[in-house]
This record gives C-alpha cells, structure tokens and sequence, in this order.
RNA sequence: GCCCCGGUGGUGGAACUGGUGAGACACGCGGGACUCAAAAUCCCGUGGCCUUCGAGGCCGUGUGGGUUCGAAUCCCACCCGGGGUACCA
C-alpha cells in the first residue's frame, strides 16, 4: 500500500475540523426539520487548554449529539465559556496579566483546540460569561429576584475565605475548608446578599421525583436540602418574662426534656448574662474553637458547656429545668435553641452525662412489629434510645406509639397556642456577594436617603472599568477611586453602587437560558425559545456539580418561571455524569506532575484516536485511568477500518464469493446495526465500539472466504456511518474516497433488514441436573418433544443421563433444555 | 456513625427482565507467517487444575450461607474499595 493510501490521521483532520469551523457547518438553521433536542455539556472553566477530562466529557457529548442528529433530530448543541472567576484574578496579581486577556487568551487556547477535536458545537450560539452583553442580563435576573424578594441583605455570620478574601457560600466549604484554595474558612460577621433559595425547597426537593438523573445525584440534593418534619414549641423563661421559641424534631419526647439548651451566640444569653466573667471566658474559649475543629470528624469532639442564670419551664410538666449554653447547639440552625432529651437525643445524653444532669425515662422500646422489649434504665444505659417505642411517664400521651404521640403532641401544641408543627430544611439561603472583581457587579446603588436602589433595568449593564488596579490587597473594585460614586437613580443625591460582585456560580445557572438568544441585546432570551427548548434533553458533565451548580439552576429556573418567563419547571430532564480521567490511580494535576493532555494524544495519533479510546475505555460514568487505556489500540483498529475499507468498499453492483459467506457478512452487518443502534440509544458507546470491532473482523473473515463486491461494500459503509459519531474525521473521508457525495455526518442512521436476521435453526443448550452437557441444534420452530428427543440423543447428555429417572424437563424454547435426573 | 455505589482473567471491561458451555471486544503476553533484519500487517493461543489430549472432567464472578430445575444476576450475614454526608435538634 502506498503511502497515500495508509491511514494519516494528521494528514486529513486539520482541514476537515477548520472547514467545519469556517464554514459553520453546525450551526443550527431554524427551520431545520425534525424534533427539537437540547444537548448540553457544563460549558468549560478557561483555566488553560483543555485537559482529558474535557476530552473525555466532549467525546461523550458530542457521539451523542452527532447521532441525535442522524436519527433525524434538530440538535441544539450550544458552546461557551464560564468565564468570570478568582483564577484570572489571581493570575493578573501574581503575574501582573489583565484578567480579561488572560481570559480571552485561554479561551481561544481551548476553542481552538475542540475545534481541532471536530466537536460539533454550533459557534454561532458562542457566549463569554465576562462579556457585559452577558453579564448585563445576569444582572437583569438579579433585579427580577430583588423584585421578587428573592434577593436581599442580611448581617450575618458568613464563611470567610482568607486565601481567597472573599465570603463563600456554604456549598464552596468542604470539611471546613474552601473547596478552591483550601483554606480553613473562618465565621465572619458581614452583610452580604442572598438568594432566597429556601423559598423553593419543598419544591427543589419534590421535583427530583420527576427528572432523570442519577440516583445519587438526586441523593446528594435530598441530603443537602434535608427536610425534616417537627414542631416549634414555645418555651418561657422560669420566671414568666421571656419565652423562647425551640425547633423540634421529636416533640413526641417533650416529656423527657430535662434541660434546656441556647447557641452560645443566642442573644437572650448575652441580655441575661451581661458581663458575667464566667460568661465572657466561656464565650472566648467557643470562639478560640476554629469551625474546623467544631466540623470535626472525630468522636471525641467534648462539649462545652456553662450553665446559665436562669431556668426555663417545660410547658407540658410544668416543671422547671436549667438552662445552659453549650457550642453543640448551633445559632443558625432551625431557632439557636433546643429541648434537650437525654433519653431520646445521643448529643443531650452525651451532654448530660458530662454534666451529671438528670435522665428521664418515657419511652419503651418495642421491635418492629410493636411488641415491648425490655424497659430502659436511666442509670445504666450507655446511649440514647432512638428506636420506636411506646410512651411511658408522659402523662396523657402514655401507650401511645412514638409516631402516634408526635401527632397528638403537635396537635396540642397547637390548639394549646404553644407553637405549630413545622418542617424545617437544612438548606440556607444562598450567599452571593463576593468581594472580588472579576465577577459581574451587584446591580445596586446605596443611597443614605433612599437605601438599596435597583439600577434601572434601561442603566444594565453596570460595566467593570476599565482601568481596575489588579495589584492591590483586597477588592479592586471597591479600592477603585470614583467608580462606586453616582447619583442615586432615585432622589439624584450622592449614593455609592455596591462594590460586590456575583459568585459566579450566578453567572453559570442561566447560561442555557441565553444560549437561546446570545447575540440579543433586547432581552435576555425569548419565552418561545424558553418554551421550544426547555429542558434541556441531555445535560452531560461532572458529579462535582451534583449540589452547587445543578441545585442553583433548579432554583433560577422555577424562580424565573414563577416570574413569567418560562414555562419550565427544571432544567435539566436527564443528566449524565461522566466519570473521571486519572493517571495510575489518582487525579491528573500539574503539581503531581502526571498531567498527560490532549494535544499530545491528538498529535500524535489524531482527533478519531482521543475520541475513539475515550468511548471504548470504559461505560461513561465510569472513571478512566489513562494508564489502563491504549490509544495505539484505537489507532490500530482505525487504521483496520481504513485498510479494509479502500480494499473492499469501492462502488460494485454484485457480490462475488459463496452464496452461504455473503449471507454471513450480510447478516453480521444487520445484526450489528440492531445492537449498535441499541446500545447508541442506551448510551453504551464502548460496546457500541465492541460490536464495530466484531463486524470489522467479520469483514476480514469474509476478505479470506474471498467475499467482495455489494455485501462487502455494505459492510464497510455500514462500519462507517456506526462509526461517524465517535469518529468523524476518519468516516468522513472514507466516505468521500469510497465515491459517496455530501457529508457522512448529514446521512440517515441506518436501519437494519430484519429478515435478514431471520435463523431457520437455533442452538439449544443441554443440561443435567443444572449442568450443561451439550448443545444442539434444533428448528428455530421446533416444538418441545422435538427439542426433547434431539436433547436425549446427544452423546454426551445420554452419558450424564445414564440410567437416572428423568422427573422433571425443563424447556425453554430456542435456549435450553435442562433434565433433572434422580 | 449514617446514606449511596461497586468487588468478574495479568489489565480495561462483556454477559437481555435468573436461562446459548462466564470472560464479548480490546490491551498485554506467548507462538507462527512475511522480512536479510526490524517496523507494519496477517494467522493461532491465552481463567486455574486434571486429562486416556476427545466437540472430556473438576473448580471458578470478594467471603460464608440460602432460594431455584438453573444464580455474576435474587435474599441474609460478613469482608474490602470508592463516593456523599455529619454536633441539623
């Protein structure tokens, strides 16, 4: 073979994948025919070129939109890039760069480089979070959310970032740490913006009910969101002059309540301890204890405690119980306060056998199927009881199941004017201001006359300047000199504009919104696009966005739905995490120094290699170690494909070999097309690639039987158009060199000749006693005692059936016959 | 601790809703052909053990039990690995 013929990947895919670029070859017409289907892949992080696990996630979207698109479907198949964040701060104060040409120079390192890897991205949908004809409609949202009191100012104790010196939301703390720069995240007292994303947890939490993600994915959001059904019950003071409101799940054990716990930041301790010196000491030993200890995984984790002046009274015994301040108890979580229930609650047990306080006993354990098991004893248990049961020394409630109880408790509560049942949610509001400058501004003005004033919708965007001094210690934006003054849009008095910017995790839950419309600068998207797109079909990307970035979307979408502007209730219908790329076991990093990067792949064994070794290595939500894998594998099968191809593909109007080889290759080639289509479908793109190999070697086979001519050319037609969406470069000229006109890519998936698939015989397995002996071939339509008779006859099961009495056959039709012999 | 998800050859991984001799396909490895030689390519072999070397037998999907005519697949207990989460009242 010459060298001209021989498979030189390099050679033909550069001008390929710039022709597809130049020429817009995916742009999406809008009146293309066929049903409408969203892809969407998480838009990348312009952190530098591209890295395997964008290869990886790519490859996998794009086999899937390529085939959506032979199937017959109008894919929209949208690109950008998220493209505010620390990374370009950090870099234009290290290295003295303008974030923004940092920025824009790695975005077109990478649009380069998915370009090269023939990714089929419709450019023409193209958006750059950092562009202000983008952030000027997330700042549109954000004023649609203030309007809605969905947005708003709170002080309050926040996470601090010291490396990142900026506030975080709880999502971006991991064990304590900022989940980018590792730093332990200190509590800081600020105000800062949130969003008012607890307005829609019941929903966040209903609505998993009806997407198709993964089960975990939807397990992490239940767990984040944490509903927890309860009560809150009033409790006052022992002396009548102030009550306290406490958040329960388990009002059922309200008669075991001995004592009574605050938040050491509860502000009814500070009144009532003032300046008490044991007061002061214990609060500065809490506040010495870092959030990380406080986080800390470790059972062994003490708690403080100091007892307080005062007591509290239950209101269901009437009695009194003291009342301590302990950092087990936590400000911001449901009231700052609780009943404490030794017997009930393993944290009140462990504190009340710290503080020797009293343990009251009211209930009494049952099994499952509600038979009383052995009493407890205070004295001598050795952790709390959080098994059913039923109640004891509580008054009228006693013999009640617990559940039973919980409902009579709460009802009486109620009419009683004591409190309410209540749900309550471990989710907080999401914190968005950020004191940096890379982000979009907050779209506020503070006005000392008229306080928070939303700049008018027609004054968007509200631009970064220009002229920003990257070098200095804190917010760039707020230490700029003159950018913050303005009039205020209201009175026209002197006002300041808030200097925060936007997590930029604001930016990314809404860019599938403005992918519908990204060159309009009269809106941020149309609600017919909204409503002809959304949701989005197919949402592929990383499971390290399962709560920030895939319960924030959630959030916007109903928000914004609630606002009119779309029909949607979520945004994503099926979700898709592909697995990682890793390097002997562990995460690829440049620090390790294991980073192997897709440039060399496709450099040296082309685009089709990368994408081809990506799909096979393994199912997609499986991990991929690049160790494991081998590219020159793919590369080889390829160049197979190429071979046999130019051999035995060229244009020939009749068969030529055996009537019984042609049938062969004829039926290889259509049941492949049948299990292929299949496994397209379920996404099982590496046996997909399997079953291309088996019909590649069938094609060889049937080049030994000497087969050639129209069956031939349909087998290698029929490995190409399989092929396409995994690997268009290669299928793509083949396609052309076989004499074929137009684009592989705009071709009809194929369909399979099921009569052809049709077998006038079938092989039968033979067992004995559960045991194969033998397989045997009988009429496809065979009847029982026909399968029977064959089945005894065969050599080897009459040897197993010796004399035996046969009691019992089994006959599963066309696949075994199984003999139980005594 | 709790909640998920997994444990299959030397490796990545196959195996329909329990039913075609578990291990497809590929990598790796071994052997052969071609070649002066190498590369490339093509062919054969490749879970373990036994074997009278036959289209034979036994064992084998983390471990131990169980259900079934039949289990990688279902049930129970345990071991190991990975992920999530955690003083959330």
């Amino acid at each position: 073979m010459s060298d001209d013929e021989r498979y030189d990947a390099l050679a033909i895919e550069p001008a390929i994948a710039q022709r597809w670029y130049d020429e817009g070859t995916y742009t999406l017409a809008d009146d293309h025919p066929g049903e409408p289907y969203y892809a969407l892949t998480m838009f990348p992080y312009p952190s530098g070129d591209l890295h395997m696990g964008h290869g990886e996630i790519f490859s996998l979207h794009d086999a899937l939109v390529r085939h959506k698109r032979m199937t017959g479907h109008a894919v929209l198949n949208p690109i950008g890039w998220d493209a505010f964040g620390l990374p370009a701060e950090n870099a234009a104060k290290k290295r003295g760069a303008d974030p923004k040409q940092w920025t824009y120079d790695n975005i077109e390192e990478q649009r380069s480089s998915i370009v090269r890897l023939g990714y089929s991205f419709d450019w023409s949908t193209r958006l750059h979070t950092c562009d202000p004809e983008y952030y000027r409609w997330t700042q549109w949202i954000f004023l649609e959310l203030f309007g809605a009191d969905l947005a708003y100012r709170k002080d309050a104790l926040v996470n601090w970032c010291p490396g990142c010196q900026t506030v975080l939301a709880n999502e971006q703390v991991v064990d304590g740490l900022c989940e980018r720069s590792d730093d332990p995240v200190e509590r800081r007292p600020l105000n800062q913006w949130f969003f008012k994303i607890t307005d829609y947890a019941q929903e966040l939490l209903d609505d998993l009910d009806t997407i198709d993600w993964p089960e975990r994915v939807k397990t992490m959001q239940r767990n984040w969101i944490g509903r927890s059904e309860g009560a809150e019950i009033t409790f006052a003071t022992a002396d009548g002059d102030d009550e306290v409101v406490v958040s329960t799940t388990r009002p059922d054990t309200i008669f075991g309540a001995t004592y009574f716990v605050f938040a050491p930041e509860h502000p009814l301790v500070a009144a009532r301890m003032g300046d008490d010196a044991e007061y002061a000491a214990f609060m500065d030993a809490v506040s010495k204890r870092s959030e990380i200890e406080r986080m800390s995984t470790s059972d062994d984790r003490g708690k403080r405690g100091l007892r307080l002046n005062f007591d509290m009274t239950n209101p269901f015994t009437g009695e009194a119980i003291p009342a301590y301040a302990a950092d087990y108890v936590l400000m911001d979580y449901g009231t700052g306060a609780i009943m404490a229930v030794p017997v009930g609650d393993q944290r009140d047990f462990d504190f009340a056998r710290q503080e020797g306080l009293r343990i009251d006993v009211i209930i009494r354990p049952t099994d499952g199927d509600g038979n009383l098991l052995e009493e407890l004893d205070a004295d001598t248990m050795t952790e709390a009881y959080t098994g059913p049961g039923v109640m004891v020394n509580s008054g009228d409630y006693d013999g009640m199941t617990a559940d039973e109880a919980k409902a009579a408790i709460i009802r009486d509560v109620e009419s009683k004017g004591w409190g309410t049942g209540k749900v309550n949610v471990r989710l907080r509001d999401w914190l968005i201001s950020r004191q940096r400058s890379w982000g979009a501004p907050i779209p506020i003005i503070h006005c000392g006359a008229c306080g928070e004033v939303p700049v008018p919708v027609a004054d968007l965007p509200v631009r970064l300047p220009d002229d920003l001094d990257w070098a200095v210690d804190g917010s760039p934006l707020a230490l700029h000199p003159t950018w913050k003054h303005v009039a205020c849009p209201s009175c026209g008095g002197d006002a300041v504009r808030d200097t925060d910017t936007m997590d930029t995790f604001v930016d990314s839950s809404w860019y599938f919104l403005r992918y519908l419309a990204p060159n309009d600068d009269t809106q941020a998207w149309t609600r017919e696009a909204a409503d002809r797109w959304l949701p989005v079909d197919q949402y592929t990307g990383g499971v390290e966005h399962a709560i920030l970035h895939l319960l924030y979307a959630r959030f916007f979408v109903k928000a914004l739905r609630d606002r009119g502007h779309l029909a949607a209730s979520e945004p994503f219908q099926a979700l898709l995490n592909q697995g990682q790329v890793i390097l002997d076991g562990s995460a690829m990093s440049k620090t390790r120094g294991n980073l192997v990067v897709p440039a060399e792949v496709y450099d040296q064994y082309g685009a089709d290699t990368l994408r081809g070794t990506m799909l096979f290595a393994s199912p997609p939500e499986d991990d991929i170690d690049w160790a494991d894998v081998s590219p020159a594998g793919m590369h080889k099968w390829l160049s197979r494909v190429w071979r046999l191809s130019l051999e035995h593909g060229m244009p020939d109007t009749a068969d030529v070999g055996s009537d019984g080889d042609v049938a062969t290759l004829r039926k290889a080639t259509h049941g492949t097309i049948l299990a292929v289509s299949a496994d397209y479908e379920a996404k099982k793109y590496n046996t997909a690639i399997a079953k291309m190999m088996e019909l590649t070697n069938a094609v060889q086979a049937a080049a030994h039987a000497g087969v050639a001519g129209a069956a031939m050319r349909e087998a290698v037609t029929t490995i190409h158009l399989l092929l396409a969406p995994v690997c268009p470069f290669i299928t793509e000229e083949l396609w052309t060199r076989l004499g074929h006109v137009g684009s592989i890519h705009d071709q009809a998936w194929p369909e399979a000749d099921e009569s052809l698939l049709v077998e006038a015989e079938v092989s039968v397995i033979v067992q004995v006693n559960g045991k194969v002996r033998g397989k045997i071939t009988v009429a496809a339509d065979a009847d029982e005692a026909t399968t029977i008779a064959v089945a005894t006859g065969d050599d080897n099961v009459a040897k197993f059936l010796g004399d035996g009495e046969v009691v019992k056959t089994i006959v599963v039709p066309g696949r075994l016959v199984n003999f139980v012999v005594r």
